[in-house]
DNA sequence: GCAATAGTGTCTCTAAGACATTATAAT
DNA sequence: ATTATAATGTCTTAGAGACACTATTGC
């Protein structure tokens, strides 16, 4: 197209002199939010294993927040797009390629970052524990993985002159063999009239860096709201699996009981039998199942 | 803390001496994209006004796309905060304030706009259309209101050797009294095993800019279904409605019919009734409900 | 009376939830 | 036989969906 503009330039002419370095940019990183779901160790022979939810977390060697824990991530390039970023953080610090991958959330407030004005969009990876080689990447010398805990602390609604503010305090707590960090949040949703705003902040942080605490509660909160409509909760698992791993995962990261006929009742669709079952568990052999992708037709 | 890094600085001393401007930094813009429902006009006395949903659309009058439609927005300045630079363009575009604002997505791509590496934050805000004042902001002499038409043109569905490959291609029409924009945008779900990716493309697009059709695309889904697990409906609603009012809202976002009665039980618990009703409306009148903040409890 | 919308009653069907019962492996 | 889990049956209840019927206004 040779359409001209105020000046009279062309496309061309109007592309060749502009500079976009005039203004002053923030910087972009990635952040990911990497979960897993591991089997913790069993004392008796014929109980099975607990499941348990994991993060991925790195030790910092550099400042700021040198020494304590992040989530892995990095500056975006140049040159690579969003997703290519991510998928290449994700790669360097755990090996994956092929993992689930879904953006969250874009952080962009002013002093997230004591280096200067960084931008951060987040994503959520979910992993089968067995399919990751983990092998520590260039500035992750420490990569662990932590066990969640979320819990609503404290729900208080206090009434106001035009409507209520109400403050919902979750704490995030994750605990390593040797470690335990934690995250207080506070999400307040303010109604006034018909006008409704949300907000979340972080009202304690434990050893936790940036507003890495703030992502994490959302991730979870993302993940337990996907897990009631969508097929993502796969992604956490293996190949073959027993409907009980898989209701003992859904159980783990919803944090509430099921109960077991009306569990198989609503996955059936979601899943196909196969030949296998396990064996020497001790108990009754379990069929395994897999997913099957096509349940939406 | 005055730990010390490897290089045995402080933080303070680390801090200083970095420098964030080292590396390239991409740009980075908030693109809002903003709804409305309003009347058309109505031929018969007795009939009631059909409700439409529109999208406010600026002519852009400098390269690139000039000539052409695009969201309102612009770039985030260094000193203020994402979500604060999406209200302060959303204030210049049409001079509201308080409205509702909600981040949508973080649109990446490398060359998503030729002017250079620019990435986008999106935001869907929703305003009821008697508390807009339009008045035309700097970059923007031209904003307009387009009606918001969707509609699914193609499913189809290739089996590969590991597992197939969907595509959806939607349809996004943006109609005004004297223009037409266009969008088709694919939709693909690609499924191997147990793997599942999603990927989003723009294969058609007419007079509209960048990469706005699947912003636009986006929002409409995330607007249709947020529209039925939460209350967000009534940002749209002024302060007064009647239950036919909200329903016709509901179906023309939804695009499908809702039978009343089963509308109404459902949507009882988010409404209070009010002591006034229409009148003069060439029919039986109606009473006035307003939005119950406190439905949730 | 009529056109158009307002407002309510009720039947069916499905799915969620709770609970109970039977089955089968390892020791 | 005991223990722990596997797998299925069935009753109840809540809610979605479909449809029918009555009510009220302006002209």
């Amino acid at each position: 197209m040779s359409e001209k503009n105020t000046k009279g330039m062309t496309e061309e002419e109007f592309l060749s002199s502009y500079d976009i370095k005039a203004f002053d940019r923030p910087s972009v990183t990635v952040d990911i939010l990497l979960f897993t779901i591991s089997d913790e160790d069993v004392s008796n022979y014929r109980k099975l294993p607990k499941k348990s939810l994991r993060v991925l977390l790195i030790k910092r060697n550099e400042h700021p927040y040198l020494g304590m824990w992040a989530l892995p991530g990095g500056f975006v390039r140049i040159d690579e797009n969003l997703e290519t970023a991510a998928y290449r953080e994700l790669k360097e610090e755990t090996g994956v390629e092929n993992a689930y991958l879904e953006q969250l959330y874009t952080y962009g407030d002013l002093n997230r970052d004591p280096r200067g004005r960084i931008i951060s969009t987040s994503y959520m990876s979910l992993v089968n524990k067995n399919e990751i080689h983990m092998h520590a990447g260039s500035d992750a010398d420490d990569a662990r993985w932590f066990e969640v805990d979320y819990q609503l602390v404290k729900d208080e609604k206090q009434e106001t002159d035009k409507g209520f503010i109400e403050n919902k305090f979750i704490e995030v707590i994750l605990t390593n063999e040797t470690n335990v960090l934690k995250s207080m949040i506070k999400v307040t949703r303010t109604v006034e009239g018909k006008h409704v705003s949300y907000n979340r902040s972080i009202v304690e942080n434990d050893k936790l860096s940036f507003d890495h605490g703030l992502i994490i509660q959302y991730g979870i909160e993302r993940l337990r709201n996907k897990l009631e409509y969508s097929d993502i909760i796969f992604h956490l698992m293996p190949e073959l699996f027993t409907l009980t791993d898989l209701q003992k995962s859904y159980e783990e990261i919803l944090d509430k009981p099921l109960i077991k006929a009306n569990f198989r009742r609503k996955t059936a669709k979601l899943v196909t039998e196969t030949e296998h079952s396990t064996s020497d568990v001790g108990h009754r052999p379990s069929k395994l199942y897999r997913f099957n992708p096509s349940w939406m037709d």
